[in-house]
DNA sequence: GACCAGGCACATC
DNA sequence: GATGTGCATGGT
């Protein structure tokens, strides 16, 4: 059995499923994924909450409303006039190339889809890889700090790896299965928020025993 | 009152 | 190509 996977049966024994992701609907997973950039997701909450007792939160409607509304309704997300623009960006490619209906957004090939994505100014590879794996149900794997931490500390990639390396690091070790993405990126950010936040705090950890001699690897500086 | 949170684009060197 | 900076609210 591959580390990772070792690692992935240990964080769900601890921890068990997370349900994510924790939104309604396909389009509310959009929305949340561009409203969650560096932000808790408890405010991102606040935001879908006003939009959706707005009565907008529908992809025709959310495109139509003034740039400006649209900030002030997502304000609780933090970064609310870059987000509302990134929201209108990718809600511009959601009613043009499929009229607002996302399941036909999906129907396509996913590394199509996933270069549409990224040619949305506001959404990087993260946001796109979220989109793909949590509204699309596509076997995209979501790479986030939290993933990079625990897996650089744990010695198993680099502290300098970019996006694409990290995530075809894991996915060379994983049979490629939706479920298990959806799970184990929960999972990562469970045990980052848990023991990897700033200074690592192993005592306790899931994974501890996995660690390198030595201890937890840190960047140098 | 710092510090942090499920990024990304852009400027500058 | 690498490094730095702006964007902003709300919880600990």
């Amino acid at each position: 059995m591959s580390v990772l996977l070792e690692a992935y049966e240990k964080l769900f024994a601890k921890y068990g499923p997370q349900q994510w992701w924790p939104a309604q609907t396909k389009f509310e997973v959009l929305v949340g994924a561009v409203l969650v950039q560096n932000t808790a997701w408890r405010n991102v909450e606040k935001a879908l909450e006003n939009v959706r007792e707005a009565g907008v939160l529908d992809p025709h409607r959310l495109h139509q409303l003034p740039v400006e509304e649209l900030a002030e309704l997502i304000r609780p997300a933090g970064y609310y006039r870059v987000k509302a623009q990134r929201l209108r960006n990718l809600l511009k490619l959601v009613v043009e190339q499929c009229d607002g209906d996302l399941e036909a957004m999906f129907n396509g090939p996913p590394d199509i889809l996933r270069e549409e994505l990224l040619a949305v100014r506001g959404v990087g590879p993260e946001t796109a890889d979220a989109i793909l794996l949590y509204a699309g149900e596509k076997p995209a794997f979501v790479v986030d700090t939290y993933a990079q931490r625990v897996l650089a500390r744990h010695g198993w990639i680099d502290f300098d790896a970019d996006y694409h390396m990290i995530q075809e690091h894991i996915v060379g070790e994983l049979p490629s299965d939706v479920r298990l993405y959806n799970e184990y990126h929960a999972l990562l950010v469970r045990v980052g928020k848990d023991h990897c936040k700033t200074a690592p705090k192993c005592e306790g950890c899931p994974l501890q025993e996995m660690l390198p001699d030595g201890g937890p690897r840190m960047p140098e500086w």
